[in-house]
Formats: structure tokens, C-alpha cells, sequence
DNA sequence: ACGAAAATGTCAGCGCGATGACATGATGGG
DNA sequence: CCCATCATGTCATCGCGCTGACATTTTCGT
């Protein structure tokens, strides 16, 4: 049983061709991983303290959010199979927001010696680790990119792209809205064009993808 | 020499502390790195393209663009001892942005097939590449974060924060309103602004931080 | 089945940043 | 030393997104 997490977590971290775990790698992180349980809503942790070690989402999602009220931006949604904490372990800072389960959800954990005693020792899950933390670098820089000097359709227009699991986006508008940083009219306004042009179907806490090319070609008419 | 280029970019890349390199390393490391000077203005590489391995940054500044004319972002302003192209070369991905050289500069490269190796064969520098890319991580989302719902003067103070070196910022402001994706009016107007509060001075293509813990100050006030 | 909680839809007015333009000032190569 | 080039300083106009407020619809716990 334990096996099988670490045999999933292996799945999900980072690129397999690059860098095959053995089964000996599987039985390393196995005899490491822990199980929590969160309800919709629970706190993770909160933004500032240090990371205990390293969270990897099984079930549900994560919303990793700074500030509160009208000042709330959400920085990133864990799905199932991402990762975080490691970043600040390995650089020793305090985690720079706050998590929080948005369903109810499963987190594998892997504390901070026992994460240290892997990479310490076992090159594979190094090395696979590095593409899993490269992957997330790839994807925050794509972030950077499509928000810098693009209006606000096109901002919209790439997250729910981005966003979208199988063609559905299974979050509020507030909650949409705190992703790019704007408030919710602004959103509803664009959600609602986009809704008219045959886009997308906006329905409750979820948008429904009708035309990804249509929504791309939003973005392609300037790459930035 | 070879060696003290590579013992450079051990100092450079990621975290000494969590895996210090062998000289067995370093040796390595030297036999593989080759330099390449670049004319001010030169093109590094252009988007679009496979990186043919990583660039490391010894002189000068390199500045990572996107788009053009007006719409032109500058994703990021590479430093000496910043690495470039692993993550792409990583993750068999394009090149997302245009590096021209700002200064004339020389650039270390590690052509891909060498860094491989190095990656598959030596866990001390893979555990330190990993450091290095997590450091690059945090800083993307840091980035994320000042850029999510903030007000354009607490963008332009933190920009100024992250981006100066011994109090200085040598950027023109058309290249720093390209870095908060805002059009250059928009850039002075704040800056002439923070100039009459006796935060920073303008001068010709560099703006010379005064008041440090003031500039800080407009970003604590809302910690987003 | 009902009521509280949450999410969506919408609006008027206000302020900030975009736009495009032009004048002035600094720099450095020839 | 001059001049082309680049950078800064500034302005009037326009449009987008913020504000905060309110009505309506959907969901879900009891």
C-alpha cells in the first residue's frame, strides 16, 4: 500500500524518461510517506511560518493565497499531484503564503530530514526532483509573462486555458478574479463576453470551456 | 584557470551550505565550460529556439524580453552568476523569451549533452542545481505576488528593491516600465513622485536608491 | 422543505494608466 | 567637438477597471 503512494508520488514528480526510479527508490519514499486528511476550508499552513517538509496533494486542492478580504490574491491552485513546501525548505525561508483546502481533500507528507536524507543520498530522486522543481520555474515564468502588459481579456483568457481540467474550471469568480489580481465586476464582465461569443459557459462556482481554440486565438493575436 | 572559472560557478550556483563540490567536481565541471563574449546589444538567443545548453553569466547583464515595440515585457534582467537555458534544456521545451546582451558581457556555456552528464553522473552538483532552481522558483513567485492586485507605485517600489545593486538601478526607465509591463509615462510619473519624497534620485538611465527603509515602508503598509 | 450562505449579474461614477506627441537634456562615436 | 542617438520630462484626451452597492439565483445543511 505504501508502495503504491510512493509509486504514484513517483508518477507525478517530475519527468520519468529523464530519470526512471528503481524499486528501491520506491521503497525509500515509501517507508517515508504520511498521510493527513484536510475538511474544505482547513488551514494547511499559514503564510510565514518555516515548512515542516513536504506536502504532495493526493486528493482535493490546495489554494496557496496572500493577504485577505478585497486585498486577497491567490498565487497558485495545487491540483492532485503537485508539490510544495520544498522550495523553502531547501532555502531555509518561511513559506510566503497561506494554503488552504478548497474541497476536502488528502496530502502526502514527507518530512524535512527525511526529504534531506533522499536527496542526500539517492541521485534518481534528485535528479527527478529537479525536473519537478523546473517544471513549476517553466510555469511561473508563463505566469509572469501573461501578466505583464496584457489587458484584461487576454489575462482571463490564459488563465482558464491554464486553469481548465478537462475543459472545466471548477472555481468561483471571486476566487478567479484574486488569480489575476483584479476584482470580481471586472471578471464577471469579461466571463460574460466571452460567455456571449460562444467561448465558454459560465455556470455556478464553474466555467465550462465551449472553444480552447477560440480562447487561444485571444492570446496568439499579440504574444506579448 | 579552467578550474577557477568552475570554482566561480560552484560559488554562483545554488547553496553552498546544503552540498559543498569535491575538487573532483570542480575538475569536471572546468573540463566542460567554454566562454563566449557578447557585444552590447548582441543577440544570445533569440525565442522560440532549443536552448543548445546553459549559459551562465560571468560579465555584464543579459535581458530576457518578450514581445516587441510597445508591447515589449522584460521577463527578467540575468545578473553575473545567473544561470540560464537548464530549465528549457531540462524540460525539452522552447525558449519562452529573447536574451539580448544590455553591457558587453561574456557568458560561460555548458553545451546540453555535457550538462547531462554532469546531472547523471554527480549528485553533489545536481543537489546544488536543485538549490539553484528552487532560488530561481521563489523569486518568480515573489514576483508573481508584487505584481497580483498591487498598485502600480507598490510595483515600481518593489521592482526597485529586488533589482538594485549597491543602492543602484542601472536600467533605463523604458526598460523598467517594460519589467511592470506599463508604458514609460506612467513609470515617471511614480518615479518623479518617489524623487520629490526624497526616496531615490533619477538619473540618466539609473536611479540611485536613497531611502531604502521608505521605499519598504509602501510595500509593508499593503502585504498584499 | 426551508432558510442561511454563497455565488452570480449588474450598474453609475470615478480615478488611474494608456496613448501619442513633443520638447529638452545627456551621451558617445567619428 | 559635433551631431545622431538615446533618455527624460510633460501634457491632454480617452478608456478600462475599481468601488461599493444591490438584486437575483444556486447550493447545501438542518
Amino acid at each position: 500500500m505504501a508502495i503504491r503512494q510512493a509509486a504514484w508520488v513517483a508518477r507525478c514528480v517530475g519527468r520519468g524518461e529523464s530519470s526512471p526510479l528503481s524499486p528501491d527508490d520506491l521503497t525509500a519514499l515509501a517507508a517515508f510517506l504520511r498521510t493527513r486528511a484536510l475538511a474544505r476550508g482547513e488551514l494547511l499552513f499559514p503564510a510565514g511560518s518555516a515548512p515542516p517538509g513536504v506536502w504532495i496533494i493526493q486528493h482535493g486542492r490546495v489554494e496557496l493565497s496572500v493577504g485577505a478580504g478585497r486585498r486577497r490574491s491567490v498565487v497558485h491552485v495545487l491540483q492532485p499531484g503537485d508539490v510544495d513546501g520544498d522550495i523553502q525548505h531547501l532555502l531555509d525561508m518561511p513559506l510566503p503564503y497561506t494554503a488552504h483546502a478548497l474541497d476536502e481533500a488528502t496530502v502526502l507528507f514527507l518530512a524535512a530530514p527525511d526529504f534531506e536524507q533522499l536527496l542526500g543520498q539517492r541521485l534518481t530522486i534528485t535528479r527527478r526532483w529537479l525536473s519537478s522543481v523546473a517544471e513549476r520555474l517553466a510555469a511561473s515564468q508563463h505566469r509572469v509573462i501573461g501578466l505583464l502588459g496584457r489587458s484584461l481579456t487576454e489575462q482571463v483568457a490564459q488563465l482558464l486555458l491554464d486553469e481548465a481540467v478537462v475543459d472545466q474550471v471548477l472555481l468561483p469568480q471571486r476566487t478567479l478574479a484574486a488569480m489575476v489580481g483584479v476584482q470580481r465586476p471586472s471578471l464577471n464582465k469579461v466571463l460574460k463576453e466571452f460567455e456571449r461569443q460562444g467561448l465558454i459557459a459560465v455556470r455556478y462556482a464553474a466555467i465550462e470551456l465551449i472553444d480552447r481554440d477560440g480562447l487561444y486565438r485571444l492570446l496568439e493575436a499579440n504574444p506579448a
